[in-house]
DNA sequence: TCGCATCCTG
DNA sequence: CAGGATGCGA
């Protein structure tokens, strides 16, 4: 909006701030903290969790268990050593996000490597007292390996690996002959274990994470490379002290590293001890290491399984023909995946024989699955037997086939559901809005009390006094024959098109259905239904009531209603009303969902005027407990309730302008009885008013003038006729068309009005500010009564036919 | 405080 | 014609 003066703008900012201080304290905390501190502080959080993720990403072990870990590293230096190591062992192998995620940042060859240097740097040097290096420097992979990378290994590894450096002196201390002795014996250990890890970082399951250092192919021949060289490094080491062989800075720094982890000093015989354990600690964990990834492969073959399943189901038709020839193909593609994701060839079969038991696990489920899909079929299908798995001839191939079959049943399966659901929700609708006419269910207008709910619908014992409640609107009667639609608010049924909540309740609802739904039809074309309830209501949330609701025409708002029937074709009189207000649609300015194009119509031809006259007559009664009796007055009958104002109303009320000039609401509500009042409603048609007034006096006042400048001495020479000047204004703005024949007592009402102004301004009065109050209250007084015929909410047709 | 009416502006 | 601001009366 253009912000014209300052005035504008201060009124503007003013609101404006009123605005930012609700704002304020509704969003209140985090908007003020975010104003100065709050994206900082949020950075810092989300910072704190960067390097929250850091930790997980540079350490095997997320910081959650580190202080658990820590305290378990420091348990073996105070003398309980043993346990808590295995403790923490199986801690870490169980731990909830699973080995293979803790690994995910590690290249499965650095976390080796590491874990082996670190058993290594036991039977290294004794050199201890070198200085210490940055253990970022050691990064084998380029990744930045902090010291908790360093740390958390060990962790993992050892406890005392935790206690750097002085408890990492303990572990250390490292007999030398017993390196010598292992040395061959762990590098081949390290070769598997490395070899285990790349396949598991090879496992679609285990996700490497984009520049996390993740372990890719070329990265890691590199790092087998390294690791050999760090290997000969240690040899050289290992069979004295001397200067470190010339190497890459990058090398140094590695050695560096592993200095530093020297002890200084330590009591031999438990670091034999220490050493001893790691031993079997080592042992262990290539026992689970291996076991890990046995499961990861039985993973990946329930996974090949799966998608062979779906991939039946997917191309069903030729797979009954094809299963023989999948057969091999299948197996061969499962192993060919294990194989290619598995070990680089070596030690693969070695290790996979190692399991073969495991492989029973898979199977175990499948089976299972096989039954559940048996009893499913047995269910669905009455028994048919089906087609078993043929003998196990291969133990990779008979997965498949069998769960091709069993893939294509449960397919065949949800597909039946899905129909059976499909055709039940479209049967559903098509009753709803097909069945023959019914005792139409309305569109409540804002029924301010429940009382009037139910007096409405109180005739009728068969609707339900909850159904004709409110429900989730506020000021919308759901008619009973939504409770199918699982009394679920009618506009998320509607926005949701899926038919899951009302498959969920198709059956129990269903005589529900037929007993109620005939209360929509009508007349309406089915078409017409969804696109209103979608396309007007659909998408408003049950806890959201736009200021000027939906329409629900669709609905009418009352079932089957006792009352009277004045057997009113109301379609036939309301459709040209209806063919007006599609034609002004776009020039009408009102907020309110335009609901006129689906007009105007929805009353029954037997109970017609119960539906537009017993709402007004509900809604007034609310009100103003007078007026109960104004249905029988209503020789209108027979029109729908509108959620909003159209353009006819508009120029109804210009009309009615000429008789009333101040009309109180409940007269409002009265000769706009097809519309659904509620506050807006209400605010909007007085502000026609006043708008129509204030362009009344606004012509009174400058007729008046002009008046007086033309020369005017005496309020008796003032008069207004049919072709003056002040008349063919007002009719132009109230009567544009022309259409409507003025009543004379406007003319005379009009003629006073200028005289009045006249005589103030003679007088002037005008210099008062409030000068025209006087003015106004004269005029107020001299509203007359609006002919019956504006009651009708077609008057428009009669009244221009006329 | 609320509802209504007017005034002003767009 | 609508929205906002303002003023006034109950």
């Amino acid at each position: 909006m253009p912000d014209h003066d300052h005035e504008f703008l201060l009124n503007r900012q003013t609101k404006r701030r009123r605005v930012d201080i609700g704002v304020k304290r509704t969003v209140g905390t985090s908007a003020a903290s975010s104003a100065v501190s709050g994206p900082a502080s949020s950075f810092e959080i989300s910072a704190s969790r960067v390097a929250k993720n850091a930790g997980i990403f540079g350490a095997m072990n997320s910081h959650h268990g580190s202080d658990q870990d820590m305290l378990d590293c420091a348990g073996p230096q105070f003398g309980e050593g043993g346990e808590s190591k295995s403790n923490v062992l199986r801690k870490l192998l169980k731990r909830a996000n699973s080995y293979e995620d803790a690994m995910v940042p590690f290249p499965g060859a650095t976390i080796i490597s590491q874990l082996l240097k670190n058993n290594m740097a036991k039977s290294g040097p004794g050199a201890g007292g070198e200085s210490t290096f940055p253990s970022s420097a050691v990064s084998s992979t380029g990744s930045e390996a902090p010291q908790e990378d360093v740390c958390s290994n060990s962790s993992q590894d050892s406890p005392q690996e935790c206690l750097s450096p002085f408890g990492r002196a303990a572990a250390c201390h490292f007999d030398v002959e017993r390196l010598n002795v292992n040395d061959e014996h762990l590098r081949a250990k390290r070769a598997r274990v490395e070899n285990i890890i790349r396949g598991m970082s090879h496992s679609p399951s285990v996700v490497v994470p984009p520049g996390s250092g993740g372990a890719r192919p070329a990265e890691r021949e590199r790092e087998r490379d390294r690791d050999r060289e760090r290997e000969r490094e240690r040899e050289e080491e290992g069979h004295g002290d001397g200067p470190p062989p010339p190497s890459s800075p990058r090398e140094s720094f590695r050695e560096n590293k592993r200095k530093q982890k020297l002890p200084q000093q330590q009591q031999q015989s438990f670091q034999q001890l220490v050493s001893a354990r790691k031993e079997q600690k080592q042992e262990e964990r290539r026992q689970l290491k291996l076991q890990l990834e046995d499961m990861q492969k039985q993973l990946r073959q329930l996974q090949e399984k799966f998608f062979q399943i779906y991939d039946s189901t997917d191309s069903e038709g030729n797979d009954l023909e094809n299963d023989g020839g999948n057969l091999s193909e299948d197996s061969g593609r499962s192993d060919a995946g294990i194989a290619d994701g598995d070990l680089d060839g070596q030690d693969s079969a070695a290790d996979r024989s190692d399991n073969e038991m495991s492989d029973m696990d898979p199977e175990h489920f499948l089976d299972r699955a096989r039954a559940m899909l048996r009893e499913q079929s047995l269910l669905t299908e009455g028994g048919k037997p089906k087609r078993e798995g043929p003998m196990r001839g291969k133990n990779q191939g008979q997965g498949p086939i069998s769960m091709r079959a069993e893939g294509k049943q449960l397919a065949e399966t949800l597909k039946q559901e899905l129909n059976s659901a499909m055709s039940q929700v479209v049967d559903t609708i098509v009753k709803v809005f097909a069945k023959p006419p019914r005792p139409l269910p309305q569109v409540f207008p804002p029924l301010p009390t429940p009382q009037d709910c139910f007096t409405m619908s109180g005739d009728n014992p068969s609707v339900h006094p909850a159904s004709s409640r409110l429900h989730s609107f506020s000021d919308v009667i759901i008619p009973s024959s939504m409770e199918p639609f699982g009394g679920v608010p009618v506009p998320s049924a509607n926005d949701q098109t899926e038919a899951l909540p009302l498959v969920v309740r198709k059956s129990s609802s269903d005589h529900h259905q037929s007993s109620a739904v005939g209360a929509h039809g009508g007349h309406h074309h089915p078409s017409l239904h969804p696109s209103s309830l979608s396309g007007n209501m659909g998408f408003t949330p049950s806890s959201f009531r736009p200021p000027f609701h939906f329409p629900l025409i669709g609905y009418p708002f009352q079932g089957p209603l006792g009352a009277p029937a004045a057997g009113y074709p109301g379609k036939d009189r309301a459709s040209p009303d209806s063919m007006d207000l599609s034609r002004e649609t776009t020039s009408l300015r009102t907020k309110m969902a335009s609901n006129h194009h689906l007009g105007h119509r929805s009353c029954s031809p037997t109970h017609p005027g119960s539906t537009a006259e017993g709402l007004s007559l509900s809604l007034i009664k609310s009100e103003c407990g007078d007026l109960q009796d104004m249905s029988d007055m209503s020789p209108y009958p027979g029109s729908t309730i509108q959620e909003g104002l159209s353009p006819n109303h508009l120029k109804k009320a210009k009309l009615m302008f000429f008789y009333t000039r101040y009309p109180s609401s409940n007269m409002l509500k009265m000769f706009f009885s097809d519309v659904k009042f509620n506050r807006c409603i209400t605010s909007q048609l007085i502000k026609w008013f006043s708008n129509f007034r204030e362009f009344y006096y606004i012509q009174m006042e400058k007729f008046a003038r002009q008046a007086i400048n033309d020369g005017v001495t005496t309020p008796e020479e003032i008069s207004v006729s049919r072709d003056c000047e002040l008349y063919r204004a007002l009719n132009m703005h109230y009567n544009k068309a022309n259409d409507f024949e003025v009543p004379e007592r406007f003319l005379e009402v009009a003629q006073i009005t200028l005289r009045e102004f006249f005589n103030a301004i003679v007088a002037g009065k005008d210099v008062d500010p409030s000068w025209k109050k006087a003015i106004y209250k004269v005029i107020c007084k001299l509203d007359s009564e609006v002919p019956e015929i504006f009651k009708s909410p077609n008057c428009l047709q009669e009244l221009l036919h006329e």
